[in-house]
DNA sequence: ACCTGAACACCGTTCAAGT
DNA sequence: ACCTGAACACCGTTCAAGT
């Protein structure tokens, strides 16, 4: 007669779980950024204690591992499209749009990029941009290198465009900000920093997307001597 | 007659400065990675007291960026080549190198590129590579795009690269290492992870400078279509 | 098996006080 | 102007105790 041992509720609350604290973690991390993602705020929102989260998740490291997964997961859906250039821009459109939403995957990709064991979202991307790769018809010697430099590409590009858009004031619009950062780069010593300076113009106005989409092509355009 | 006024030593001790703060702080990094940066640990290197190390730095944020602004600096510095191709392989071999050094240079680079305003190590890395791409004849609108790829496959792959490299433990060699991770890629399911499967035999024993440079081919390869 | 919450060790930062 | 070091607020993690 006591209460039902069916592990679904208890005192009327949600049961705790793995994908429940998973998702409040990352409602914390879009919402509060990666500084507001503590066992203190996460005990909160789900009512319960911190001895409760690490029943279910070993520690902090394992949580953001798992945060980024489910993401990378659900953003990872096959592309359907016949041209495998298509199926790699859709790829790198998707990531780019993940990163664009929850910014903290920046951080977190180079992290587990640059980290062995390799956890399970960098066999996810490879698989999702090397099956592109292998379908393109690219030699089998070279699949490793051009997945890598692709994946690569994708993640520090799109990175950098979500700080971008990131750093746009609420109230500012885009351009200005952009004009911001132009004026700064144009107040670089002209000795030491021509190059920069001179790029620094075509920042001006410049649209995102194209310009990270440009740079898919200009590597698919490498792929392309491989054959 | 009281201690000297030069500001040069006090009680025998060589002086605190912002150069002494940054140079401990990179021993540390280097010695004990990220998470052996502390201000505590720093404070009983330098013999001092924290309030002295806030009175040289504002705060942890501003002394990583300067540490990594310093190595950087000494990293870059203008490769003596005629080719521009050459040059750019120089400077990826450069950060390449230095990365691998510093492996506490990925998680800050990644972070100072996705962050704005951009800290000085952008355009420094920017106008290094961006020199060559413009001797080389790129056309100048596509200047931002080409830099941009170059950058974001040199830190992202330098940075895979220092991974494999660090995990190798002191007994085994890196062969040993390398195999370890064929096998586990290898053991994944067949159905999800063809491709990383197919492509886990090309890792086992590959030239890791080899492979780093062909990415950086492939890209020039690429830059070459542009003419 | 699953959860509670106090306690511990450690961290970045501040600041009144010294020289 | 530059340094000392105690104090503060906050953090990840543990664990005896409950159900």
């Amino acid at each position: 007669m006591t209460s039902p041992r069916t592990g679904r509720s208890r005192r009327g609350k949600e049961a705790l779980s793995r994908e429940r604290i998973v998702g409040a973690a990352i409602e914390l991390l879009d919402t509060a950024g990666e500084s507001g993602l503590t066992f203190r705020a996460l005990t909160e929102r789900l009512a319960t204690g911190s001895g409760a989260i690490y029943w279910h998740v070993a520690n902090k490291g394992e949580l953001l591992d798992a945060a980024t997964d489910a993401v990378v997961a659900a953003t990872l859906t096959p592309p359907v499209t016949r041209d495998p250039r298509d199926g790699i821009r859709a790829v790198a459109l998707d990531l780019f749009e993940a990163i664009e939403k929850h910014p903290w995957l920046t951080t977190q990709l180079a992290t587990q990029l640059s980290r062995t064991p390799w956890s399970s979202v960098t066999p996810r991307i490879f698989e999702a941009i090397g099956r592109q790769v292998r379908t393109l018809g690219v030699p089998e010697s070279s699949w490793f290198t051009t997945t890598s430099a692709l994946a690569h590409y994708i993640l520090g590009a799109a990175g950098q465009n979500a700080a971008n858009a990131g750093a746009t004031e609420p109230g500012g619009n885009r351009d200005e900000f952009l004009d911001s950062v132009t004026d700064a780069w144009e107040k670089l010593d002209p000795d030491e920093y021509p190059f920069t300076r001179a790029v620094a113009r075509q920042l001006r106005g410049h649209d995102d997307r194209a310009q990270f989409l440009a740079g898919i092509d200009l590597i698919l355009a490498g792929i392309a001597t491989l054959r």
